[in-house]
DNA sequence: ATGAAAGCGCTAACAG
DNA sequence: CTGTTAGCGCTTTCAT
């Protein structure tokens, strides 16, 4: 490895010379700023961020935990945080807590040992469920800029991003309904999971509506299918992709007819729905927009340690396809 | 921020004390480390990792470039990456290169400024393309340790986790031809990709065998549909997963039965291809070893530098599924 | 225009 | 058992 005291040996100058030389200072000739840039070049020469950070005291990263790596969603919203934090010359480092809560304070010690500036979050399901969050206050004692984004946690006062579920999730049933369809049938994936409830709430919107959540697959499909066989459906509501697809396959299974029969709507961000066939009529959620909110929010922060508390709603959109409705 | 300093003056000890206190050396006495650790919590107090790894002159991360994250091969390999990395103690940080080659590029310069201690990194398609690769070489002239997984680059001499595509190829046309199927159709989106190059080769083991390539999804289609509509067809091998399934719902769109008149296999990862109705048969890359065994190369190549330069492979395997075989 | 020196926070060799 | 000191590579203030 090559350092700026390599560079100076060389030069026969000094190692200040050499550092003020390569960030272009005007306190240096023209001549011995050419000379340094060359060998410079020549050796190879990379700064060492470690020292820089040390120096400079901050790292210009940002730290990303994200539940869940698997869930189009989330890459969405990556996506946006690396792109938002590029465009500010801003690195970007991930954890992955894999929806475990463990997972999610080793992310958070680690980023709170000065590898970061500030941290983005969205807490796993596990730590939704067991509603465990006294790490969170921790980070926030410890003065470490974060913020929250798409799931939340009550009493939490920090920066949040979040998603209008509720109001999105009126909206469809609404659709459903001015469509002349009676017997709609709600089902989810996400049972125990705030995200969730927010969604269900807007569902419900009044006692005709039917529901269907469950935790895992293969159970969610077998009751699926009873409901199905059972019961006059017309409408169907997902409040998450996958399940989302996995009544649309049933359907088609079935040989019902979508969207005569049966109109299905789902929550989705797109990649399973999009090559599902037919194609889900889907709610939008506009991933990237929330990364890139997150970002902007945290650089706030990071300008201005005082300035209030915010927290920023995404809308959603509702994407119409013709075969599914 | 507390530091050791801050410590040691409340206790009235030097900075080394502390230190060697806080990682319970032998050389302290019980007593003075009961203490310090108290008063280490009680201030909440974190060591600085960027002085740490100044210091240590190692930061016990992995840099890790990846093309695509909405690829759900590269996120598996992420995964195992992750985990591997997290098993040895070691972090990772993710840059994504998007396709480009000048993310690429400077997910590499950040990468060698002292910020990992190795690299894990799967070329982009432009680079692919273009074949351009004296970053590559740049960057083993200036000695940081990297492997290359999933792609490869002709005569650089570096550790590399690949898989074995072309065997995987011929082994799905001999299964096809072996299960009495004549007019077998190659299909692809890989055109102009390496990794496109291996399975083609493979799976063109006679010249009775079609191919339809392309690099565009709509262009794909139409001339898929073309296909279908003017030849007869009894079998279906999709290079990727996208013109796997691609392929798939246009066959149902045509009501073409699956598989008693077209069977169809696909190289895969598992994601479209799981909640794919009907469930397609895939040729699995499991992609975690890939980036497990990957951390496994860079581990033992920061160890011993020395070493000569490996090539693991990494053998795919069949997944059938009755529905579409 | 250039250099000396201090210091970011930490570790570790060495001294006491 | 504890402290002193040097130094990781860099930036920056203050001489010269």
């Amino acid at each position: 490895m090559v350092t700026l005291k390599d560079l100076a040996k060389e030069l026969n100058v000094s190692v200040s010379t050499v550092s003020k030389a390569l960030s272009d200072s005007h306190e240096i000739s023209e001549k011995t700023k050419e000379k340094t840039l060359e060998l410079a070049k020549k050796r190879n020469y990379i700064p060492n961020n470690t020292a820089v950070n040390l120096r400079r005291k901050s790292t210009r990263t940002i730290g990303v935990i994200i539940p869940n790596i698997f869930n189009h969603f989330y890459t969405k919203i990556l996506s946006g945080i690396e792109s938002e934090a590029k465009k500010n010359n801003y690195k970007t480092i991930v954890s992955i807590s894999n929806e475990t809560l463990l997972s999610e304070k080793e992310g958070l010690d680690f980023f709170s040992n000065g590898s970061v500036d500030g941290v983005l979050l969205a807490p796993s399901d596990e730590t939704e469920k067991l509603n465990e969050v006294e790490h969170f206050f921790e980070l926030k004692r410890k003065g470490i800029p974060f913020v929250l984004f798409d799931r939340y946690i009550d009493n939490l006062n920090v920066d949040k991003v979040i998603v209008n579920d509720l109001e999105s999730s009126r909206n469809v049933i609404q659709y459903f309904l001015d469509d002349g369809r009676q017997n709609i049938l709600v089902v989810s994936l996400l049972k125990n999971l705030k995200i969730g409830d927010l969604r269900k709430q807007g569902a419900l919107l009044d006692d005709t509506i039917d529901l269907l959540e469950h935790d895992e697959e293969i159970g969610f499909e077998i009751e699926l299918r009873e409901k199905i066989e059972n019961k006059k459906i017309d409408a169907i509501f997902a409040l998450d992709e996958l399940s989302g697809i996995i009544a649309l396959n049933l359907i088609r299974q079935k040989q019902i007819d979508i969207p005569k029969e049966v109109a299905i709507i789902s929550f989705s961000q797109g990649i399973l729905s999009k090559y599902s066939y037919p194609k889900l009529s889907i709610v939008n959620q506009y991933a990237k927009e929330i990364g890139a909110k997150s970002v902007e929010l945290l650089l706030e922060r990071l300008k201005d340690n005082d300035k209030p508390v915010e927290t920023k709603m995404i809308k959603t959109s509702l994407e119409f396809n013709q075969t599914t409705l």
